[in-house]
RNA sequence: GGCCCCAUCGUCUAGCGGUUAGGACGCUGCCCUCUCACGGCGGUAGCAGGGGUUCGAGUCCCCUUGGGGCUACCA
């Protein structure tokens, strides 16, 4: 299980010199990628793939991970969705370099912070909103929300797409009206008209390293707002699209890799870019991931918060591999897998293998019996010792009070299950004798036959519950009533567990001990 | 509606002008077997449609259709 599940480890890292092999001779900088969620709920999958991808590429190119907390918007912004998004990024072992302490709002790792948003107001943004003003790059508007709706209202009514201050609207708005800061206003960037130098044939372009090149009619898009309409004649909280592209700055991001669903956001933030003068990084737009039905991942299509997939039973090295393979190909010398085996990759081997020029354009949908497999292979591939600290939390208290040797044959037992969860169930048996309703009456009848008696009296006789000893006493005991191990068997089941399933018989009988298993017997024999 | 993106088995995908269109998951047949599983060996199923370009198109171009994203003083 290598990644690990501790979620400690927030040390730094030593920041590795080689970025050799740097992709497309983009640049010389070193790799920084970053992880952005805004805390308004539960961790949802999509992000963690994302959160995945920009992992995998900093650490293949010895570069820095940082997770940022985009806690702009006030109203659905809590600490507690803080909370769970650090928690599921330490579950999943998505470990950063920078970025916020786990439930500690007052510090932070990393020179570049802080890394929660609203904790950069007055050092960062408001100074950065301020500049683009005197600039005259950015200017106040003091346009009403009420009033915008009105004048969206009626343009919208013409059938034509609202544009601030373009189109049909052009001239209403504050863009050449100077107003100065005595009454409430918001802050608005001066978009280009479409005849700047750095545009390219008049669009906003980018070469995307997973898309590849994007372009946007300048004149298709307005001037944005970069601050909300503040307290008194504040300047606001800054928008998204502005904190962003002052961060990245900032925390000297050089790969901004984020979902798919940022694309239109891009030239807006190219433009602000620009307006600030800064070196844009390099955008990697990744496709969205999917529900069953080829719709947004919802809550509909089931689980879509990592929380419920821990719940499952899922490991978290079977959660990494299943959402990175989602429109992520591995290549082994320009080779995709071709075997079951080559699929099941460990972190090191993705690390190794992730490359950009893998990722699909397309969206990918989320494949439930896939993840479920690579669990499956991942928990049969893992030593006993491995699977135990993940095992225990599926466990009741009685788990713990088990020796090792008791452990490992439980683990071992039940270890071709499909998640942590399914093993668990099929170690109930162990703490939970069979009431007289948990009976199945069938196997009860097709099993507890007269002729199995005798035999299953003999077995209360047996003392030595080692595994090889329950063999070779067993196989007495057969040729004696002139029985199969079958027949025995599940009687046995049947007694011990109530059900004419369970693990290997010797092994349920180790794991119940003598003293249980005849007590259980009790029921059946003579009493 | 406008802008942008996408399109190979049910799903994830390989393919980069000439292939019996390959693999994995799923489903399924057989074998193995003390139950359930695991495992082993097979099978099933695909280039959305229509035009071009070309000796030749899943691969290149265009259109149609379908899907997705954005279109906020959300992120």
């Amino acid at each position: 299980m290598a990644g690990g599940s501790g979620g400690k480890n927030f040390v730094n890292r030593p920041s590795a010199s080689d970025t050799g092999g740097l992709p497309r001779g983009a640049m010389s900088r070193p790799v920084v990628t970053r992880f952005a969620p805004s805390p308004t709920g539960m961790l949802h999958i999509g992000g963690v793939r994302t959160a995945l991808f920009c992992w995998l590429y900093a650490r293949k190119h010895g570069g820095r991970f940082i997770l940022r907390i985009e806690d702009t918007d006030l109203d659905r912004s809590t600490d507690d969705n803080i909370r769970i998004i650090e928690e599921g990024m330490a579950w999943c072992g998505l470990d950063w370099d920078e970025g916020p302490v786990p439930g500690d709002p007052t510090r932070w790792i990393g020179e570049h912070g802080p890394y929660r948003q609203m904790q950069r107001m007055e050092s960062h943004y408001k100074p950065a909103v301020e500049r683009l003003l005197h600039e005259g790059k950015a200017y106040r508007c003091r346009c009403g929300r009420e009033e915008l709706d009105e004048r969206r209202k009626a343009v919208e009514a013409r059938g034509v797409p609202f544009q601030y201050n373009r189109g049909l609207d052009a001239g209403n708005g504050c863009r050449n009206r100077q107003h100065d800061a005595s009454e409430p206003f918001a802050v608005r960037l001066k978009m280009p008209e479409g005849t700047e130098p750095w545009l390219d044939e008049g669009a906003i372009a980018w070469t995307d390293l997973i898309k590849g090149r994007l372009a946007f009619p300048a004149a298709s898009m307005d001037d944005w707002i970069i601050a909300r309409t503040g307290e008194g004649c504040e300047i606001g909280v800054p928008t998204y699209n502005f904190c962003v592209v002052v961060d990245d700055t900032g925390m000297e991001v050089s790969h901004v890799l984020r979902g798919d669903d940022h694309v239109s956001n891009t030239p807006k933030q190219i433009a602000l870019y620009q307006a600030m003068g800064f070196e844009r990084p390099e955008f990697g737009h990744v496709p969205m991931i999917l529900g069953k039905d080829g719709a947004k991942l919802s809550k509909r299509h089931g689980a879509t918060s990592i929380t419920e997939y821990q719940a499952m039973g899922f490991l978290p090295a079977a959660v990494r591999l299943a959402l990175a393979r989602l429109s992520w190909t591995p290549k082994v010398d320009g080779q995709a897998a071709e075997t079951a085996e080559e699929e099941l990759l460990t972190d090191a081997q993705m690390i190794e293998l992730f490359d950009l020029k893998d990722i699909q354009k397309s969206p990918a949908r989320f494949d439930m019996d896939k993840l479920s497999w690579m669990n499956q292979k991942l928990i049969q591939r893992a030593s006993w010792r491995e699977l135990e600290p993940h095992l225990r939390h599926f466990m009741p208290q009685k788990w713990n009070e088990n020796g090792d040797d008791w452990k490992r044959i439980a683990i071992t037992a039940t270890q071709k299950g499909k998640s942590l969860k399914e093993m668990e169930e099929s170690l109930a048996f162990c703490w939970k004798r069979p009431a007289e309703a948990d009976f199945d009456e069938k196997a009860v009848e097709k099993f507890m036959t007269e002729a199995v008696k005798p035999a299953l009296q003999e077995v209360t006789t047996l003392t030595d519950y080692d595994h090889d000893a329950l063999q070779a006493a067993f196989n007495g005991i057969l040729e004696r009533h002139g029985l199969k191990l079958k027949d025995l068997a599940q009687a046995l089941r049947v007694a011990l567990c109530g059900k004419p399933v369970s693990p290997p018989i010797f092994d349920t009988m180790y794991l119940l001990g003598r003293e249980e298993v005849l007590a259980r017997l009790a029921r059946w024999l003579g009493e």
